[in-house]
DNA sequence: TTTAATATGTTATAATGTAACTTCTTTCAC
DNA sequence: GTGAAAGAAGTTACATTATAACATATTAAA
């Protein structure tokens, strides 16, 4: 179940950010990153890249290093983000605009939301302070229950 | 490397913390998963399935799954983490005193620090709040360089 | 001391991910 | 436009990580 009032739109403007910013920066763009984006859009959870792979079906003539190829650029880009703790990956709701973000997973409906919020990057860098550490990724996932599965949707 | 005084030290906590965390809880900290915690400990660093499988060796005749179901059972009884972004795993420095942990990992030297601060947990609920999020598990690893390696050792 | 519970052995396979080389397509200098 | 170079995708093979399912062994408890 999509919560957003029109999932299409959803997909529509992941790929016109994505188309947008490859154009920036000289990047293709190809027919087979943007069907894997799409693919990958096809809800607000996460997707498993064995299952993007039973999707992309015969077009493509599809195999591993296929859709990991698709989704790694798709990541260098900032489009798509990998969830370590369930290995797999979601669309970036807003690609470009932030750096370290987090995501909170809900285990019911299995919906992903992502989140950038100032005030971990802060407490994170006191952290990393505090331990004399310099931070350079960061992977923060949060799982529990969503406000709309509490409400019991 | 380790940055411990006397590494042996280390390893002697770690399974006296679990003989004395099994035995509280009735628990049987038998030979093999008491193997499998030191061959964790033998570093600061995390430990892959496969690498311990193979340190194993010819005692237990370990197969995947022995090795698995042990680290399965320390990970329920908090005596090991997880590191997600590495499929790999690392030894509770302070089993039990904790709930919300995370870990700083340094690329340089691949040692894993174990953190626990109340900063953290209050900024994650906040965090939660703000989205009407209801949080029970969070996976937090922060890749960067430790203070060491910054110092240049 | 039998029973039940728990742990381990064993086989097989599932799921996730990558290396290395080939072929195709696009770009760009000429 | 053409040919060379770069980049993308195809292809084969395999590496790595993890689990299911069932058999056997060990321990704890009645």
């Amino acid at each position: 179940m999509h919560r957003c009032h029109e999932h299409a739109h959803c997909i529509e403007d992941a790929i016109a950010a994505a188309d947008r910013i490859c154009t920036e920066r000289g990047l293709r763009f190809t027919g087979l990153r943007r069907r894997v984006l799409e693919l990958v859009w096809e809800n607000h959870g996460s997707a498993k890249a064995y299952d993007l792979l039973d999707k992309l079906g015969g077009d493509y003539s599809a195999k591993p290093p296929t859709v990991y190829r698709a989704l790694e650029f798709l990541q260098e880009n900032g489009l798509v983000h990998k969830i370590s703790s369930l290995n797999a990956y979601v669309g970036c709701s807003h690609p470009l605009e932030h750096s370290n973000c987090y995501f909170l997973i809900c285990k019911k409906c299995n919906e992903v939301q992502e989140c950038c919020a100032g005030t971990v990057a802060e407490t994170l860098q006191d952290l990393a302070n505090s331990n004399n550490f310099k931070p350079e990724q960061m992977t923060l996932e949060i799982e529990g229950v969503c406000s709309a599965c509490q409400a019991g949707n």
